[in-house]
Formats: C-alpha cells, structure tokens, sequence
RNA sequence: GGCGAGUUGGCGGAGUGGUUACGCAGCGGAUUGCAAAUCCGUGUACAGGAGUUCGAUUCUCCUACUCGCCUCCA
C-alpha cells in the first residue's frame, strides 16, 4: 500500500496516514456558508481536497472513501439577506425565503465548483437537516458537565475540556489577556461558547428544551461528522482561518460529548488565498467569486491549475499573469494527449508527489517532464489524477469550428509562387491577415498548416473573404 | 498584545546537510524566404548575522521584513 504522508496541524509535523479503517477512509471538510456566490478563496479548499480525495480513492479505491463536506444554512448572513427581501415586501414566510435563498446558493456553489472540476462529496448534509443531532448532543454536553443553559443560550464550558487550545497552541488563559473575547453576563467564562442561542419571531428557530432557537455556528459539524462518520474519523479539513476558533471549538464539542472517539486523526489546513499580492477584501475591490472569474473567459481547469501550482500550505497569490501561463501550458498539453488513450495508472513520480503531503507543485513539475520526455499516455493519465487533461474540463480548449484550407491552399500557393519569384510580398500579407485573426502560421518544407490559436475569430477572417 | 506561517535565480515555484527541480521570460544555436511552432544548448539563487558540522540554502539561535489568524469574512 502507497504510504501517503500528510501534515498535521495538530501535532506540527507531517505522518503517515494510517486509515482506522482502510476499507472506509473518512475525511471530513467544512463547507460553505450558503448566503452568496463563492468567491474565489472559497474555492482553493474544495480544490485542494478535491485532489486529496483522488488521491485516497486512487489508492484505497473508489468504494472506500467516504468524503463529507457540509452545507452551513444556518446563519446570521442568511437571515438577513432572507430579511432583507421580506423587508422588500415579499409576502412569504421567512423560512421560505431563507430555504429558497439557500438552494439557490447551493445551486450555484454546485455549478461553479463542477467548473473547477471537483468532484461532489459523497455527502452533502445540510445543518438545517441535523438540527436533532445538535439538539441531543448539546443536551448530552450539559449532562456530562461540559455546558450550561444560560438566558435562552447554552454554552461550551472550555474549562471543562483540559485540551482546549492545543490544536491551535493557545492556552485559553492568554486568550483571554488579549481581550477579544465577546463578554456576556451570562456567560460563566468569557472564552465560553456558544451552543444554542435564542430567536426571536423574525429570526428561523427550532423548539429545544431551552426554548425556540438555533444552533451555534461550531456544532453542526461536531453533530454532522458524529452522525455521518462516528467518533473518530481520519481527516478533517479546511481553511486554516477555521483552526481557530472553529476547529478548536468543534474538537473541545465532539471529544466532550464522545470521549470513547478520538474524533479526526489528523488535522489538515490550507493556506489563504491573496490577489495580486494583497488579501482579497471588497474594501481593496480585489474581490471577486468563481463566476466572476468565469465570465470573463478564464477556464476552470486554468483555475485549477493556477490553484495546484501552489503548495496548500502556503498562501496562493491570484495574479492575472499565472493564469496566463497556466493557460498556455494547459493548452499545449491538451495538443499533446489529444486522442491519446491515457495510461491504466499514473506515473510513480507524480503519485510520490501527491503522496508526500499534497505536492501538487511538484507533481506538475513532473508532469512537465512526461510531457518533455514524450510519455504522452502517462501525461494524461497522470494530469487525470490532478482532475486536469480529463474530456469535462476541456471545452474551452477547443478550437472554434472553421475551415481553414482555402486559406491554406492560397497560402502555400502563393508561396510556391514566391519560392520562384523571391517576391514574398503577399505570402507576408496573407501571414499577417492569418495571424491577426489568431491563426498560428507553420510553414515548413512540409508544406503550410494552419492551426487556430487562442484568440482564433472566425469572424475576423471570414470579413477578409 | 497573543499565536502561527513565510523570506529560494528576472518572475513563478519545488526541494535537499555535500551531486544545485520544474515552468515562464531571456540569451546562443538548429530549422525557416522571414517568422511561428519545434528541437538543442545556456543561468550555482537560496533575507542578514551568529552557532553546530569535515561541509548548511537545508539544523539551532538572534535580527529584519512580509503575511495570516485571534473579529461576520475561507
């Protein structure tokens, strides 16, 4: 069995990665908050573990890997945008508005990460639908002397959980000396959590034993992964904005309700993505979503392959030029695999790479070499194992239907002419229309051949009959 | 203030205690009527300082700078 070694953040180094189950690897990464489009940092961890789950069906098989990623559709921002349009005079209920607003959202993350090329999980769930599952293990919290009713609140009691703060290597006693710790005067500590919060008329709720209300943002995914996963599991995922405090307080929640787990393994965090060199914030007006990005005619695989260009555990710097270049690259080798019959298995090198804690970077630096040494059937093989080269991310690679004989049988006429008369005038003349139009011009011994190149328009030439 | 990550050739970006990835750009050559495409060749860079070592870009410490999280924002 490959050894896939990864890093934990954790315990700060990388291991090996030893499934507790390797007929059923279980990884689980947190998903979206679905208010809005997903914007392009969004984007990054669904690509990045994407090409981890390809990793571990590679080598566990398709059938044992179980991939969980949630739908958070609970949420502040939610209800507001869902406020907002009743607000506007839309006379149905809120809960529609805010169902209706997140399966658009959904809709819309679906759409746009296929575009990336990611695979869906196996699982999808929704917090909405595992509010019980919160409920009960909140409940059980309070039993075991992990939380407490306050107010209409219950919340986590951190200094009942003695490991709080080891995952992000803080101690809640210098949390609290920095003092950006909401204070409440129910709250028994101010590093205490939420669990459950109270709604009002104009806000979605649940009935609870604390009366109406909705879950806090950190337990869905304690209650999600317990439900979907069990206790213990091998990876969870993320963003490494969410090791703290979401990761810490979803660990302090399901060890406290399910000691008998060890909940995740291992601990898995990708950088954050910048723009140009700067953090993407609507205030630099650097921000953009996926779709924005598409619209203007970047493909998702160059997306993609900007993203895996990077290692996951530094931050990714967006630049305009990258794109450029991962284009150009990308369209050069979908030349090369056209009509190749990929190999039955990736090559060794680039499975090491992937192996040794995602290295993506260095996988495609070795998919550049099967590309250089000709092993055209193992570049795409290979390229399939990173979600690139594969036919459902290829459209936008193919040429523009256009026939371009006619013009080269006058091209290479006219040159034939010129070979005698020394004359080139008009073969540089019917060059410079071609290549103008984007046609990329090869004339060799051979003869001439015409191949539409990126910014091929048919349109352009057709105006020059 | 607390915690953490990073600083590699013109640019991007891996990696390694000693044989110096890879891509783009550049340069030289082949080829071409000229080009394009292609092919061949070409670049000893690892923030600064100290230490460990036979030897450090790679380990340790210090300094500088950059960035992230700690606050709704992945």
């Amino acid at each position: 069995m490959t050894d896939i070694q990864l890093y934990n953040t954790r315990t700060r180094q990388k291991q090996r990665l030893e499934p507790l189950d390797p007929a059923n690897v279980r990884m689980y990464v947190c998903g979206p908050t679905v208010y809005d489009r997903a914007h392009l940092g969004n984007a990054r961890p669904v690509v990045v573990f994407d090409v981890l789950y390809r990793l571990l069906r590679h080598v566990y098989g398709a059938d044992h890997v179980t991939y969980v990623r949630n739908f958070t559709d609970v949420d502040d921002k939610i209800n507001a945008a869902a406020l907002a349009r009743k607000q506007a005079g839309d006379p149905r209920p809120l809960e529609e508005l805010i169902r209706e607003r997140t399966e658009e959202t959904i809709g819309w993350y679906h759409a746009d990460m296929d575009a990336l090329g990611a695979l869906r999980p196996g699982q999808e769930p929704r917090a909405t639908e595992f509010i019980g599952a919160m409920i009960a293990m909140i409940e059980d919290l309070i039993a075991k002397g992990h939380a407490y009713a306050a107010e209409g609140h219950v919340l986590f009691r951190v200094r009942s959980y003695k490991d709080y703060g080891a995952l992000s290597g803080r101690s809640v006693d210098d949390m609290i000396a920095g003092a950006r710790v909401e204070v409440a005067p129910f709250k028994e500590d101010p590093m205490d959590f939420v669990l459950w919060k109270p709604s009002d008329d104009d806000l979605p709720g649940w009935d609870s034993p604390w009366g109406r209300g909705r879950p806090g943002w950190h337990i869905e995914c304690s209650a999600m992964s317990f439900e979907l996963l069990g206790p213990s599991f091998d990876i969870h995922g993320g963003g490494i904005d969410l090791q703290f405090p979401h990761h810490e307080n979803e660990i302090a929640q399901s060890c406290c309700a399910h000691p008998e787990g060890g909940f995740a393994t291992i601990w898995l965090h990708n950088e954050m993505l910048q723009v140009e060199g700067k953090k993407m914030s609507k205030s630099l007006g650097n921000f953009f979503t996926v779709r924005d990005l598409l619209e203007q005619g970047v493909p998702g695989e160059v997306i993609r392959f900007v993203f895996l260009s990077t290692h996951y555990r530094k931050p990714m710097d967006w630049t305009a030029e990258k794109a450029r270049e991962a284009e150009a690259t990308l369209r050069k080798w979908r030349g090369l695999v056209a009509g190749i019959e990929p190999a039955p298995s990736p090559a060794p090198e680039v499975t090491e790479a992937l192996c040794d804690d995602l290295n993506t970077a260095g996988a495609i630096a070795a998919l550049h070499r099967l590309a250089g040494a000709g092993d055209l059937a193992g570049l795409k093989a290979s390229a399939g194992l990173l979600g690139l080269l594969g036919e459902d991310l290829g459209a936008w690679a193919d040429a523009p239907v256009a026939d371009l004989g006619g013009w080269a049988e006058r091209l290479a006429a006219a040159r034939a002419a010129a070979m005698d008369s020394k004359d080139f005038a008009e073969v540089d003349r019917l060059k410079a229309l071609l290549i103008g139009a984007g046609v990329e011009v090869r004339m060799s011994k051979a003869g001439v051949e015409l191949v539409p190149g990126a910014g091929f328009d048919p349109a352009r030439l057709e105006a020059l009959e």
